[in-house]
DNA sequence: AATTTTTCATACCGTCTGTATGAGATACAG
DNA sequence: CTGTATCTCATACAGACGGTATGAAAAATT
């Protein structure tokens, strides 16, 4: 196989100037936006060439998918941390998940990359397949604890999961693009309580 | 002023040329995408020439702003009547709403012109006012009721609002996305049924 | 030390978007 | 009826961009 054989030479095999390489392109992109972003501004803001980019990557579309791939540990880390932090009962996973969550959603950079390029980028079932980790990964896990209780049905498990990470990417949208966002964020907080509220009362 | 004075002359005041490339690239854009799409297939598709084009948008975006703008009136009518012929109860006024927005978004051209495309080439900023409108017109009417019910605060209206119009979307890509896309309806539609039903109930 | 593989730098090509320019048709003025 | 101004485009051109071909330098391998 091709797979890595040599773990030594420290830092030296995921290849400086790809990590560079996605780095910049991880802050241009956020900043301009995919179409807007040329090959030659992201070689240029990593100090390498053009011919780098394209051993490295097959083309600008695998770059962007790349990105947003290095980008899901991350995510999935911080994901993990801040709602193994905050939570106190079990009862309160799903709204601390959801609000966690939703507070990584509204980072700028995950709102520009995946909420609003990604989609267009990777095209919708390539899209689907990278997001689906980031609201399965820990919604389900809240949500599994309304199906013990016989608040929801297992069979509305994974509906229920993707309608609410829709509604946070949603929020998270709107929150953004509010005239006052702080504003904006205490609101859709406030709608989504009710909504949790709504699922973990009455059978 | 430079409006419409001339209202005469039938069916050549918004010039037929113009007609042409909207139908044109309504198709073209829906099919392959806006990136994917060069003018010059979108005026070999209308009969036109790359020059018509230009004359009458500013240039490849406003093409499309202007076609998404000609579809909202479209989209309006049908969330109307399918609305109006579905209910019966007042009570009902929710979930209807709710499907048949989801059906709408379902729709090839709706979604991926607006849910897919339209973020990214729009901009944030400009994809929200547009879509704003769809949700907000019927979903405000069936949630005035909840709150006038007691059953949601006034101020989470709004937010609600946004939240079941992402789950909507989210649901909608959902479903095309699907290896069984009919079973995945129904799946949706019972997740949604039941984020309703709480909050129907519980003040 | 020789050779094979990896990693890239450079030059080039086709494509696309947007613009400049002018032509034909049409409305209008005198 | 004639010249004139305007509207609607068709054509040609320019600049930028994405992707590829090619070869060279460095590193790994034998």
């Amino acid at each position: 196989m091709k797979e890595e054989m040599t773990r030594e030479t420290p830092a030296k095999r995921p290849s400086k100037n790809r990590d560079k390489l996605l780095a910049a392109a991880r802050r241009l992109f956020a900043e301009r936006g995919y179409a807007e972003t040329g090959t030659e501004d992201i070689v240029r803001a990593a100090g390498v060439t053009r011919g780098a980019l394209y051993h490295q990557f097959a083309d600008k579309r695998d770059l962007f998918r790349a990105l947003l791939e290095e980008m899901l540990p991350e995510i999935g880390q911080r994901l993990f941390e801040e709602t193994m932090a905050q939570i106190t009962h079990d009862r309160e996973d799903l709204q601390v998940g959801c609000r966690v969550l939703l507070g990584i959603y509204t980072d700028a950079e995950v709102r520009r990359l995946f909420l609003i390029e990604g989609p267009a980028v990777l095209g919708l079932a390539g899209w689907q397949a990278l997001q689906a980790p980031l609201s399965t990964l820990f919604l389900d896990h809240a949500l599994q604890h309304l199906v013990d209780e016989g608040f929801i049905a297992a069979g509305e498990m994974r509906s229920i999961n993707g309608l609410l990470s829709g509604a946070l990417q949603q929020a998270a949208l709107g929150i953004a693009a509010a005239d006052d966002p702080e504003a904006a964020r205490v609101e859709y907080t406030a709608g989504l309580d009710r909504i949790i509220d709504g699922l973990m009362h009455q059978a």
